[in-house]
DNA sequence: ACTGCTTCCGAAAACGATTACGATCGTATC
DNA sequence: GATACGATCGTAATCGTTTTCGGAAGCAGT
């Protein structure tokens, strides 16, 4: 492995010449610093992290955390895959790296990232999946970790947070439904504690009752946010009686059990029963093609480490005077399912 | 932040019992160490992982590299969340912590390997989406990295691989669908370069001249591995003649797609084509349900890492033995689509 | 009392980088 | 010609650990 003392022996400088050369320091001749960067070139030198970030006090990486395991996550890999692309492409300008800290399932949240904050593994964090409560919040607030969420949480440390409208999604969807002649709307709410549960719920309740429909109590499904999740709670709508003549969720990945678990039950998707939901990668291929809300998930992740950079004290310069909070909207894909 | 140091102070002794008594080392007094223990937990002290990673030469993470972007990996939704799982169980009962590489989907794989490598970020890396010639293999054995590869690869540096049995599925999935009658079976080879469709494909062509079949040239159909290539393909088999009566394919994020561009083509899933392919946790809820292999993801994570530790000089001695190169045989779920 | 052996602990040297500080040299200023 | 100053670079301290080495103390055997 070659470190910063081979490349000081190769050009016959001290250490600290190169590695100021190497950091874009201005006291080193513009010959000797082309000189560095060739030999390190040459020589395939890259800087140890370990040594480096123990000196710097930062490590230059950036951590999204993410709990692991089949049926934890509310959203799929291709979603994550896509808001990590955004992330990085803002986060590369900066030579900062996008590790994704893997909390186990059988491991609490709040202890790993405990760990790992006290390791000082990473520079700031990104989090996901919050809950209604999240104490993780105050973790990352009391050791003056910079941090971002993808999610809103009752939970406030002043953070920011880019969150989906999950009430405007509400909001347009309930209307259409109304619009088309729908009077019993059902919802379905995902099991957990995530915090979009309680926002999307309530405003539908809210917008409900502004055209002067209530949402039913029994027409308020849980389910687990996976496929099988929503195959069981399709035959709990099934057998409801009175039967919502319309749904709306919020999670994207139920929605292929939730198709075929009606179907089973006799109840066709589209024609017995409107369906309205999230955009995913699938649902435009399933019959009917789900009317649904999208979003730009690249943008989104954009978005996200902008506004983390601004909270970076190490780079909030380029970043200065943006909205702290923002409320992602979703764009309507009209389907054929409601 | 608690350093050692202030440990130390607290506790009036010398930084190197503090640390031996931490680390669990002989010389040290049972009351003392008590002591430090207790101390250590009060103070809430947690080891600096620079520090620590710059003196033992080691990070005590495994890196699992992966692409991000939209249409990059093979696998889809909860794979990877799933065998994230596998390998955590393992490898937290040695106190290692397993993140997720996240290479740029605008960043070369190889550049990104090299980069992370030579800053010494991870002990051991997990590779996946190994292509047909990876020159990452290469890259670690030089040097000196552990890693297995979730693939294989004409590459070889003599590493330790486990691989889904590709051709085994080829041979049960040919010999279904011979034995149900079906003379002109076409399949599905994911864009890419990735390994398994060679294999997949070789397997299928030699188990069908067993049969005395030939596989046609023109049935064998190239798709992106998304749910949109799945859609695109459908058409092209669907206006192919004569067209194949039975499709196997290796992807299973594909499959979506596919039933929906053959219904639209007028083509029904099951009845006037048969389909084989990979579970997922959608597949079940299609109609018709798809027949397919399966696996459990959780046991070939777990596998994943028990071979990895196995050729971890710090680690090895707990898993001398075992077979370096698995071949992961999946099961057949029967569906109704073939 | 001397030696030998444990048991325990402190001192100090690493690990690889960054950076404050001081030294050197040449040049400009008076 | 003395002084000041800017440009450039080397020296050494530093970050927080782990680990080697040796020393001190205690004990047993002679």
């Amino acid at each position: 492995m070659t470190g910063i003392r081979q490349l000081a022996d190769y050009l016959d400088i001290s250490i600290g010449t190169v590695s100021r050369a190497l950091n874009g320091k201005a006291d080193v001749n513009a010959e000797t610093r082309r000189r560095v960067l060739e030999a390190a070139e040459k020589l395939g030198y890259v800087p140890n992290q370990s040594g480096r970030s123990l000196r710097k006090g930062s490590t230059g990486v950036v951590g999204f955390m993410m709990q692991t395991g089949p049926e934890i996550t509310s959203q799929g890999d291709a979603f994550f895959m896509s808001v990590f692309d955004g992330v990085q492409t803002v986060l590369s300008r900066h030579k900062l790296d996008l590790v994704a800290l893997l909390c186990s399932s059988n491991e609490d949240p709040y202890a790993y990232l405990q760990r790992t904050v006290a390791r000082g593994f990473a520079d700031a964090i990104i989090l996901s999946a919050t809950r209604r409560n999240d104490a993780r919040f105050e973790l990352l607030h009391r050791h003056d970790i910079p941090f971002i969420s993808l999610g809103r949480s009752l939970t406030d440390v002043g953070q920011p947070w880019i969150d989906l409208d999950f009430e405007g999604m509400a909001e347009v969807a309930i209307k259409r439904l109304v619009k088309a002649g729908h009077r019993d709307i059902g919802i379905i709410w995902p099991h957990g504690d995530l915090n979009l549960g309680y926002l999307f719920a309530e405003r539908c309740r809210e917008v409900l009752a502004e055209h002067g429909l209530a949402l039913r109590e029994d027409h308020i499904f849980r389910a687990k946010p996976s496929e099988a999740g929503g195959y069981a709670v399709a035959h709990e709508i099934a057998s409801r009686s009175p039967r919502p003549s319309a749904i709306v969720l919020v999670n994207e990945i139920l929605v292929t059990g939730l198709y075929k678990g009606l179907e089973d039950a006799g109840v066709k998707p589209g024609k017995d029963i409107a369906i309205i939901g999230r955009y995913s990668p699938q649902t435009q291929f399933l019959s009917p093609a789900l009317t649904c809300f999208t979003l730009s998930l690249r943008d989104l992740g954009i978005s996200l480490a902008e506004h983390l950079l601004s909270i970076m004290p190490a780079y909030q310069s380029h970043y200065v005077g943006q909205t702290p909070r923002v409320i992602w909207p979703m764009t309507l894909i009209e389907g054929t399912s409601g």
